[in-house]
RNA sequence: GCCCCUGUGGCGGAAUUGGUAGACGCGACAGACUCAAAAUCUGUUUCCCGCAAGGGAGUGCCUGUUCGAGUCAGGCCAGGGGCACCA
């Protein structure tokens, strides 16, 4: 029996495709391109299963619009910037520089077993000064477009590390490292001004037809847009007003504090004069800034004795307290609270024994009658205790208060965004420097195109806390740029996220002296497909839209959008063991019984099976995706990612799985070799005189041209791969008929070869050359289906019986109705279920379905 | 708390988008080949009643719309995800 030996034709045709530069494109001017696009890894160390998915499903899409003739992009880089390569350096005294290239090397060997069609002459480091010098360039050209600005900002600051801490890296208030209590300090800090393209960011995203709607959802929450209204409290006895914003300006009237944030300037000055306001910031702020911290944080306030005026009751005064659950970084600091339709406000009121005024009454309450217990009421309904809003509901209301706002030059409508400015100012070493020299006299200045690039040093020591760069001896003192004056570098470098921004765009020149040049760019962008984690769904995607933005606000690209089309591949998980302690095992260590339930095989005590999670070292349910190519080829593993599940759902690896995937990878090199000396020879075209199983034979290869394709511009791979099994069922049970069948046979195997070839590239090749053709099968033209053969002659209708199927009739396609009718009548089945009774209705629709209604 | 998604055999999942539920695969069972095993091949495999022909039930639960509902609407239940003191 013959073998489809993995090993050596993988490596056959790998080489093949590299020594003729198969996937190597350029602009081609007048040529239809597509731009496929995988994330690109993080080289951690070695691939994993989620970027064999991740590049399958990407190399099928590059591959089949390839054939499709399309002028293919496919590249691949490196994320190669970030905090692992430093833990490297702290652990194990391997330079960070060392540690990434180490690991690229190895990641890209393993990419490359994996047979992806991709042009590697385009390849990049996120961390090479070839890129990161661009990159510099890029933050100086926004900081002239006036994109990046400077401001002091809060971070979370550890206080033995000497370091800035990101919030997933704060645990129980405490350092994820080091274990100090985390403070909160304010740094000077560089951002970009993504607020600045807030409307546009989410109006946008009404256009991204090909994106999924769930991340569209994710990135429109997360820009938050609210509509409400600004408005300006007098301060009694002050000048400056209090500005509050507000999504219910209708609830005015309810109003019974104002409350700033601990942050607030406000809350500042009256600190400086009262110590107890100071201790009670003071106490704010050592609060921890996890979600489980704020979620068990009771409200608190600290009365400032200020008061301010109500803006429509000249006579009334509210009191201002500085509250712990008002947030500075969104609308203005400040807030006033209606007790009565806000749950916050509600709680802090009934903490400090403030009014609660209902002013919406719900439908159906009596107003008398109508009061607020512990929920506050926060649906629509009418104006109550308001004054000339009596009666109104709540938009209107709205609309109302805050004419008379402006009317009064107390306010005005305003929208608010939840989206923050993003601060990219990391105190690391292992990033891209920010290209900026802090003058004395000059203050920050960027430094100047022809001295780029900031290039970090490589002799850095990691064994102080804190940031190398700032310790290095020489390396910050520089001239400024402007006047000469001895200087200091700026030793922050960029957060990581800024790299992954626009490495689509460099893609497409990726040698250029420049960022981009705008022939690459106009011709290939934007990316047509985009594939990758929906872990990434908010943060990388948004930044990526942003600097698409930027790029074109300073004349880089013409697109507004990087990625037409987006999709979003789901996780590879695997089944868990624990032992009675709760300690994961490997599957290594036990043995699955029949049962389901599985025993170590060492060693004593129960083993528990736990449910299929995302791959993950710490459970120790990984498996290397390396020994499985070296197993059973790249090629069945690629299968194995395709088959059963939707590519956007969750998949599971299961051994069965994968050997089910190598039995028919086996099986399809079989189904072609041992068909060889009964098919016609290469080249000759098939008879058009053909009946009976033949015809049938080719209906059904033609069939399944058609729906393949259809699949997989749908990324419907599991159907696709569904449809092939069906195939090689039915050319398996076909006995060529002498003559007419051997020709029938080279077709369909030829065109199963074809079809499989995004999938399996390494068998198809092979099986396409044993076919007797010498050309690559990646360079061969899609197959097309012939219409007259995907058209059905007869087709088989289903007949119901007041809804209940009871028999099928055939018939000819199209066959008038009055037709069906009548076959479907005198079906016994249909008449013992008619059980004598006369039709009272008869539903027919054509090539479907006839149902008779007794 | 708010927003969103998903519930179909033992399992992963199909279902022409309102028209024959369970394609295809995995697993399981039976058989062929073999001294035997592996590999391979051929069957069976939603559940219940029945030797069979056949019949009944069935897409998380309940209501509804329809000649016809896995698919549409309303209400529950369960699981998953996102955001989270966002005024």
């Amino acid at each position: 029996m013959s073998r489809y030996n993995a090993k050596e034709f993988e490596a056959k045709w790998q080489k093949r495709w590299e020594d003729a530069n198969c996937f190597a494109v350029q602009e081609e001017p007048g040529r239809e391109k597509y731009y496929v696009l995988e994330m690109f890894p993080y080289p951690s160390g070695k691939i994993h299963m989620g970027h064999v998915r991740n590049y399958t499903i990407g190399d099928v899409i590059a591959r089949y619009k390839r054939a499709k003739g399309f002028n293919v992009l496919h590249p691949m880089g490196w994320d190669a910037f970030g905090l692992p390569a430093e833990n490297a350096a702290m652990r194990r005294g391997i330079h960070p520089a060392r540690w990434t290239y180490d690991n690229i090397a190895t990641m890209r060997g393993q990419l490359k077993l994996m047979g992806l069609s991709i042009d590697w002459d385009r390849e990049i480091a996120t961390c090479h000064p070839g890129y990161y010098a661009q990159q510099q360039k890029l933050f100086a050209a926004f900081m002239r477009a006036g994109l990046v600005y400077r401001r002091e900002s809060e971070v979370n600051w550890d206080p033995v590390d000497h370091t800035v801490l990101a919030n997933e890296q704060v645990i129980d208030g405490r350092g994820w490292r080091s274990g100090a209590l985390i403070e909160r300090r304010k740094l000077a800090q560089w951002f970009f001004s993504i607020t600045s393209f807030s409307d546009e960011l989410l109006d946008a995203l009404d256009d991204l037809e090909r994106w999924p709607e769930k991340v569209r959802l994710m990135q429109r929450n997360w820009i938050g847009r609210s509509e409400g209204a600004t408005i300006r409290f007098e301060i009694i006895g002050r000048d400056d007003p209090l500005t509050v914003f507000t999504t219910r300006p209708d609830t005015l009237f309810g109003a019974s504090f104002c409350a700033l944030s601990p942050s607030h300037p406000l809350a500042a000055e009256i600190a400086a004069q009262n110590p107890d306001a100071q201790d009670f910031i003071d106490a704010c702020n050592r609060l921890g800034t996890s979600e489980e911290a704020i979620e068990k944080a009771e409200k608190q306030g600290f009365d400032t004795g200020l008061t301010v005026r109500h803006p429509f009751r000249p006579d009334q005064t509210l009191p201002v307290y500085i509250a712990n659950f008002v947030l500075m970084e969104y609308g203005s600091g400040a807030i006033f609270g209606c007790p009565a339709h806000d749950q916050r406000d509600l709680d802090f009121a009934r903490k400090y024994g403030l009014p609660v005024i209902p002013v919406v009454l719900p439908e159906g309450e009596d107003a008398a009658a109508f009061t607020i217990g512990d929920e506050a009421y926060t649906g629509d309904g009418l104006a109550i205790n308001s004054e000339f809003l009596d009666g109104l509901g709540v938009e209107a209301a709205k609309r109302t208060a805050i004419d008379r706002l402006a009317a009064d030059g107390r306010g005005e409508s305003t929208i608010q965004y939840r989206l923050r400015d993003w601060g990219i100012s990391r105190q690391r070493y292992w990033g891209c420097p920010i290209p900026v020299v802090h003058c004395p006299t000059c203050g920050a200045v960027p430094v100047p195109d022809d001295q780029l690039p900031v290039v970090l040093p490589e002799d850095v020591t990691f064994d102080k806390p804190g940031n190398p760069l700032a310790h290095h001896p020489t390396w910050k003192h520089t001239r400024c740029p402007k006047c000469g004056g001895a200087a200091e570098r700026d030793t922050d470098t960029m957060d990581t996220f800024v790299d992954s921004a626009w490495y689509f765009a460099r893609f497409c020149s990726p040698r250029a002296e420049e960022p981009m040049t705008r022939e690459a760019v106009d011709y290939w962008l934007p990316v047509d497909q985009y594939i990758g984690g929906v872990e990434h769904a908010i943060l990388h995607l948004l930044y990526a839209r942003f600097f698409t933005r930027a790029l074109a606000k300073v004349g880089q690209v013409a697109v507004q959008e990087p990625f037409a089309g987006l999709f979003t591949q789901g996780m590879v998980c695997h089944e868990t063991y624990k032992d009675q302690d709760g300690n994961w095992l490997y599957p290594e260590e036990i043995e699955k019984l029949a049962d389901g339930t599985a025993r170590r095989i060492e060693g004593q005590g129960p083993v528990t099976v736990g449910r299929s999670e995302s791959m993950s070292k710490s459970k120790n349910n990984v498996v290397d995706p390396e020994a499985i190519i070296g197993t059973y080829g790249a090629d069945t593993a690629r299968w194995f990612m395709l088959s059963d599940s939707p590519p956007e759902r969750d998949m599971e690896w299961t051994d069965a799985g994968v050997e089910g995937a190598w039995r028919f990878t086996q099986r399809l090199w079989r189904l072609v070799i041992e068909n060889l000396d009964h098919m016609a020879a290469a080249g000759t075209p098939v008879p058009a005189t053909l009946g009976g199983p033949t015809l049938d034979m080719r209906r059904a290869v033609h069939k399944t041209v058609q729906a393949f394709g259809d699949d997989i511009e749908k990324f419907r791979f599991n159907r696709a791969v569904a449809r092939i099994h069906e195939i090689a069922n039915t050319l398996s049970g076909f006995q060529p008929a002498k003559d007419d069948g051997r020709f029938v046979l080279r077709e369909a195997c030829e065109l199963l070869v074809r079809l499989i070839g995004p999938m399996m590239p390494h068998l198809a090749e092979e099986l396409w050359e044993r076919l007797g053709y010498q050309d690559f099968l990646a360079d061969q033209p899609w197959p097309e289906a012939e219409a007259a053969l995907v058209a059905d002659a007869q087709v088989v209708l289903a007949v119901q019986v007041n809804g209940k199927k009871r028999a099928t009739v055939s018939l000819p396609m199209d066959a008038p109705e009055d037709q069906a009718q009548a076959l479907a009548l005198a079906e016994p089945a249909v008449q013992r279920a008619m059980d004598g009774k006369a039709a009272r209705k008869v539903i027919v629709v054509k090539n479907r379905i006839v149902n008779v209604v007794v």
